[in-house]
RNA sequence: GCACCGGUGCCCGAGUGGACCAAGGGAACGGCCUGCAAAGCCGUAAAGUCGCGGGUUCAAAUCCCGCCCGGUGCU
């Protein structure tokens, strides 16, 4: 096998039993940690929400990247890719193997393709928020880096200004920082993703719903929006809508009912993300994520061959 | 029982006689993506006996009559 660094990756929806899939080979490879790449499972207190592993599963396996920052605080992927490889480092120097774990396209291909993520530029940022045209902004982008504003929608406010706070801010256009996202170059990680149908993934993210209420959840949600959420910690699903419920603006089923259209399109995004990157081999799960064990050992253990 | 309000695509919903072969939104499906990414942006088609039956009119989702269903109020 191609395999340079003898890791592996293991990614899919949300839902989609990935988490205690890894599990299930890391117990049947003790060499094995898990390397969490997930956006929102990095912060604490939000355990029921984000689907954590359990405190029993992570004190027998050794996981990464879980709960490292606080709710309050912004934490954003470059600083996610320096932890990560951080944790690598660590895991290779005690000889051991990382199992990378996640649905978070973008975090997961900062660390698998080491993208170069541009700095920030506050000041710069600060004075192209306040530009209200949003057509003057893209034709100033247009006019710094013609290449980047060709490839973005003319309309996405959030992401024009960031290619312009990058390209004034670096003296360096936003486009140069890397081949861009459609770009799948060789990478020393074999990457194994785990397919559901939609009928079941849609299924299970009602069922999880359901559990974590039980589990919970409420008074988690209840906890971390009185402590106020960061910016990069508001988007996590479901606490917002539960919340509103809590606040009495509207029913619990109608809380449910958004959360679980909030997460099933989240599910649709990822399975389009990933299903662009040729680089993934799928196996296609009927129920339980478990009946892809064998197949996942075989390859970590073919990559492992000595 | 009486009165009033309402019944429009999978859901919400505009429309009160001709520009309605029925707006818009949500959902669905698809595309994009390098410091908010569980975020953000964009595109697309499909779907309607306009509760049912009758009537008025050159013309009805829109007016009239009856019925059915839901809500509210009154006795």
């Amino acid at each position: 096998m191609a395999s340079l660094n003898g890791h592996l990756v293991l990614l899919g929806t949300t839902a989609s039993g990935k988490s205690s899939l890894a599990i299930e080979i890391a117990k049947k490879r003790p060499i094995v940690e898990i390397l969490s790449m997930d956006s929102m499972a990095i912060y604490k207190g939000m355990d029921i929400g984000t689907a954590t592993p359990s405190k029993e599963e992570q004190k027998e396996i050794r996981h990464h990247l879980i709960n490292i920052a606080k709710p309050t605080e912004e934490f954003s992927v470059s600083q996610f890719q320096e932890a990560a490889k951080n944790s690598l480092r660590d895991i290779e120097k005690r000889k051991q193997k990382a199992l990378l774990v996640g649905g978070t396209g973008l975090h997961l291909r900062a660390v698998i393709d080491d993208l170069t993520i541009p700095g920030q530029f506050p000041e710069v940022k600060r004075e192209l928020e306040s530009e209200k045209d949003l057509v003057k902004l893209h034709a100033r982008l247009k006019e710094l880096d013609p290449v980047a504003a060709n490839k973005m929608e003319p309309t996405n406010r959030r992401r024009i200004i960031r290619a312009l706070e990058v390209t004034i801010g670096a003296d360096k256009p936003f486009s140069e920082f890397g081949p861009g996202m459609d770009s799948y170059p060789p990478t020393p990680f074999t990457q194994i993703g785990i397919h559901l149908s939609r009928d079941s993934i849609d299924e299970k993210i009602f069922k999880r719903y359901t559990k974590q209420i039980d589990d919970g959840f409420l008074e988690e949600v209840e906890q971390i929006m009185r402590d106020g959420v960061s910016r990069t910690a508001a988007p996590a699903l479901g606490y917002s809508e539960f919340y509103s419920y809590l606040c009495g603006e509207h029913s619990f089923e109608e809380a449910m009912e958004k959360a679980v259209i909030a997460t099933r399109k989240f599910a649709r995004r990822q399975e389009r993300w990933f299903r662009r990157d040729p680089r993934i081999t799928w196996f296609e799960v009927e129920q339980d994520s478990l009946e892809v064990v064998d197949s996942v050992l075989k390859i970590f253990d073919e990559i492992n061959k000595v």
